[in-house]
This record gives C-alpha cells, sequence and structure tokens, in this order.
RNA sequence: ACAACUAUUGUCU
C-alpha cells in the first residue's frame, strides 16, 4: 500500500518490521521501487530477495524485466532471462514473453525481441503491441507495418496499437498508409479521443502533410499541450517559422503555456531557416516573459543556430569570392 | 488466500 502511494520509506519501514518476509511481500516492494524510476534499487532488493532463498515468480520477474528495459540494462536483462529458461517453466508464460520483449526491445536488441516473440505459443495483443511499439521506436517502420498487417490475421488492433503504428507511420513518412491507419480507425468504433488525435496530428505532421495536420486538430474537441505542441513542431520540422508561431501563440491564448518541448520546436524553427536574430529574440523572451528556463536542447538548438548561420555566411563569403 | 505485471501521443541530440 505505502509503496502504490509512492511513501517508498514508509513501504521500506513497514517492509522492515515484517517477521516473515515471503515472495508476495518482497514483490510488492520491488514493484514500489520500480514504478518510482528507482530501478537501481528494485534490483538490489531482487538481489536480497534471492540471497534469502526465496523463488522469485513470474510477476517479479515481469516487473525486474520491466526495469532492465527502462534502464536499459540489456547484459542484466541477457542473465535474468537465462536464469528464467534454466530454472523456471517460465519461458512459456505470455506475461513472462511479453516482459522478455518489451525489455529486449527497449535494449534496442530486437532481433532477440523477434526471437522470443516467435517462441510464444501463444501471442496476445500485448506480444504484438510490443513488437510493433520496438519497431516503431527504433525507427523501423517498415516492420512495424508488416507486423501490424500479419496481426491482422488473428487479432483486432487496439487503441495502443493504432498511437503505435501511426508513429511508425510518422517516422517513415508512410502518409498513404497514415491515410489509411486513420481510415481504419475512423471504422473501428475506437473513440477519437485527445490521445488518438494527437497521434495523428503528430503522424501528418511528420510526414510533412501539414494540411491534413490541421484538419485533425480542428475536429478536436478538446486540445492539450500535445495537440498544439505537435502543430508546432510540424511547421516548424519545415522550416515554416510564422506558421509554427501562429500555433505557438495560439496555445497561450487559450490558457496553455508553452513547455520545454514547445519551445525547443521554435527555436528549431528559426534553426532550420538560419533566423538567428529570431532565435535570439524567442531565447530572451521566453526565459523573461514566460518563465521557461533554457536548457540543454535548448542551448544545444542555439549553438545549432548559430553556427548554422556562421556557416552559412562563410559560404556566402565563399561564394561572393569566387571568381565564378 | 494476500502483492498484479507487460505495449501507447509533441522538441532537440
Amino acid at each position: 500500500m505505502y509503496a502504490k502511494c509512492g511513501s517508498l520509506t514508509e513501504a521500506q519501514m513497514t517492509f522492515d518490521r515484517l517477521p516473515d518476509k515471503n515472495v508476495v511481500s518482497w514483490t510488492a516492494l520491488i514493484t514500489g521501487y520500480a514504478k518510482q524510476g528507482e530501478g537501481h534499487l528494485a534490483i538490489e532488493c531482487f538481489y536480497k530477495m534471492q540471497q534469502q532463498n526465496l523463488k522469485a515468480n513470474e510477476l517479479t520477474f515481469s516487473i525486474i524485466l520491466n526495469v532492465c528495459g527502462s534502464i536499459e540494462d540489456l547484459y542484466l536483462g541477457r542473465k535474468i532471462h537465462e536464469h528464467i529458461v534454466g530454472n523456471n517453466g517460465f519461458e512459456c508464460n505470455i506475461g513472462i514473453g511479453n516482459a522478455l520483449i518489451d525489455m529486449y526491445a527497449k535494449c534496442s536488441s530486437l532481433e532477440e525481441a523477434c526471437i522470443v516473440f516467435n517462441k510464444l505459443p501463444s501471442k496476445d495483443v500485448i506480444s504484438w503491441g510490443s513488437m510493433i511499439a520496438g519497431f516503431a521506436q527504433h525507427d523501423e517502420g517498415l516492420y512495424a507495418l508488416q507486423f501490424f498487417e500479419s496481426m491482422q490475421c488473428w487479432l483486432k488492433p487496439n487503441k495502443i496499437i493504432f498511437l503505435s503504428i501511426l508513429k511508425a507511420c510518422g517516422t517513415i513518412g508512410a502518409l498513404d498508409q497514415g491515410r489509411r491507419i486513420h481510415e481504419k480507425i475512423l471504422e473501428s468504433k475506437l473513440r477519437l479521443d485527445i490521445i488518438v488525435g494527437n497521434a495523428l496530428i503528430d503522424m501528418y505532421a511528420n510526414c510533412g502533410s501539414m494540411n491534413e495536420a490541421c484538419g485533425v486538430f480542428n475536429s478536436m474537441s478538446d486540445r492539450d499541450m500535445i495537440s498544439w505542441g505537435a502543430m508546432v513542431a510540424g511547421y516548424a520540422q519545415l522550416g515554416l517559422l510564422d506558421s509554427a508561431v501562429v500555433y505557438y501563440e495560439g496555445m497561450q491564448c487559450c490558457g496553455i503555456k508553452p513547455d520545454n518541448l514547445t519551445f525547443t520546436a521554435i527555436l528549431t524553427a528559426c534553426s532550420h531557416v538560419g533566423l538567428v536574430d529570431e532565435g535570439w529574440w524567442y531565447f530572451t523572451v521566453s526565459k523573461n516573459c514566460i518563465g521557461i528556463i533554457p536548457n540543454e536542447s535548448h542551448y544545444n538548438c542555439m549553438i545549432d543556430l548559430l553556427s548554422h548561420a556562421a556557416c552559412l555566411k562563410e559560404a556566402e563569403e565563399q561564394a561572393t569570392l569566387q571568381p565564378n
């Protein structure tokens, strides 16, 4: 209970006072640490538990695998995998299998994720979803699309599958495929909520079709920071600073304060077009008026902008110096 | 019996 409420100190204290600690109490504590992003503490608990000669169960393993994925510790993930194969009959368990797929995908080893996937005797929507998301996140949109197609011989895609596949279409600029998936979403009785809407905007924006992104944006009844941010980013990518700024200011008119990510997109737009003065202006104004504290990405953008501009100047000089 | 896990939407690198 304490672990779930995010009070880990109390969870730990209660745990320490328990006269008999069993797998359930250890797993509850490990889950608490994992959920709070304290991956290393979760792993430490996992080792301590084993020192007590307590055998981890399916749940303990899936949580630890999840931790391996989030801290991208492929080495430990493989060790746990071997341990599971060697000591328990869990390798055919779908929950463990899915956790393994996700772990390998998050650790960028899609080959190993694939091996686990192929070995799974029965695959559910989460098994497919973990693969598709893994491909989408590693710029392997074509594989994601292939898996998406094959999956439909067996299962109906759910909302999460659609979100992943839209992402995949965006990363490879597959506009036609994206449109077809948009239609499929409309055909399915899935509610076109803010998250699906945002994913559609993002897909169209990444495919460079701001008209369609705009269409989705306008059709939405509710919009959040991500909806606006995706529009800003879309125009920014194309170097259309003016349009990006329309949405950047639009969101502020709607009472949504741009965050660091939105602001980075604006600076990117300036950098793509080489607008040094505008970049500086937004950098200064946002710092002073909106209260955005520049972070590393912002400085990176500014460095990009300035070096890009310097190159252009040099290039211009070169061009004028050239005899013809 | 008690813990119940795992895939998902915006920026730069």
